[in-house]
DNA sequence: TTCATTTCTTGTCCTAGTTCAATGTATGTG
DNA sequence: CACATACATTGAACTAGGACAAGAAATGAA
């Protein structure tokens, strides 16, 4: 049960098994349903989620209503407003929603204080991982401005080729910043080759 | 000298005189004339810089030849291209460049890790200002995607306002993601009003 | 001060992507 | 099963922004 998490937080710093014990005493592990909304706008973001099933997406919705998709989290991947909600005391501006239904574990302000207390050394594998968040959103901010939608779509598709059979194609759309249609569009031009 | 670093890494956590002292002792300072590119693509940056002065510019150079400002930083800034290639191998993917004369301080990841290793508290503040430039790019990544031009620019201004000073237009453009020309158009057309 | 280089502006034409509307196709629910 | 709702496609008309070109203004080096 806690062998894909374990792994994950593995990757770049490396723990013994007591340590391990420690870390999964502290999650918390939820199921939760296809279409509920874990965070709305306003909100206190109180958890970071770890998904080990299912898929979710993180959203901003700006003045007018239109929506943006700033990340989609899958099988472990980690996902949380971490960025404002967290350490300052405003409210989130992002909503984040389950596309599937899902399982996570979770960690709350209180039980990561908790761990980091136990063994300082997690502090510095969430500093890591916090790094290739920021690498991923820095590359991906990179690619929106640089690239056509078409070029965005296919480099899209090359690197999350699952997602695109999981989730609908107007999510994926709203990701690349572009309109559903002209996404369509994009497919059958590509089609026919 | 040190007051304002010292100032900025205690924003989120609190240092007592003695580990502000061993912090200072092991900041390398260095003065570097505009125009300097302090990191190529394809190297390994092995420097993390608070700007004391000046300004510098971080970029990438797509296939075709197209460069994109990721980040302008300026007095009381960090900058570095920390999200790949100080932690994995790969060589870096962007260019740091002084625009002005500068002065910095600079950790290494030696002597980060040795003040890692000397004082644990500051893994703690690293972790925490590399949540706030994701919670940084993030936001950009919105606006980059939801926004106009016009609303990007006059939201830049808003943000910045003495950067559009400091550093010649096409850049901001090339921030913004959109051609000089046009950012021109946009600049006499508010400058109506 | 002159000449060169870089930056900024303006106009014309062009295209990637939007918006709206209509139609078709899945998907899910009682 | 039928029906409703959400999702995807296609087309036509439109627009934000790009590319190119040429000139003006600013900066800088000798």
């Amino acid at each position: 049960m806690y062998s894909q998490i374990n792994s994950n937080i593995s990757r770049y710093v490396t723990f013994d098994a007591e340590e391990l014990k420690i870390f999964n005493s502290l999650l918390e592990y939820k199921a939760v349903p296809k279409k509920t909304i874990l965070l709305h706008e306003g909100e206190k973001c109180n958890f970071e989620a770890f998904v080990c099933k299912g898929c979710v997406r993180k959203y901003y919705i700006d003045t007018n209503g239109f929506e943006v998709i700033l990340q989609f989290a899958i099988e472990n991947a980690w996902v949380s407003d971490i960025s404002f909600s967290l350490y300052e005391n405003k409210g989130s501006r992002v909503y984040i929603e389950t596309l599937e239904d899902c399982e996570f574990f979770l960690f709350t302000p209180e039980t990561k204080e908790e761990l980091f207390a136990k063994v300082p050394k997690f502090e510095r594998a969430f500093r890591i991982l916090m790094q290739r968040s920021l690498a991923v959103t820095q590359e991906r901010l990179f690619q929106t401005i640089a690239k056509t939608a078409t070029e965005k779509y296919v480099e899209f598709i090359d690197q999350y080729p699952t997602l695109s059979q999981r989730v609908a194609q107007h999510y994926i759309a709203s990701y690349l910043g572009i309109s559903a249609e002209f996404l369509s569009k994009i497919r059958t031009k590509i089609a026919k080759y």
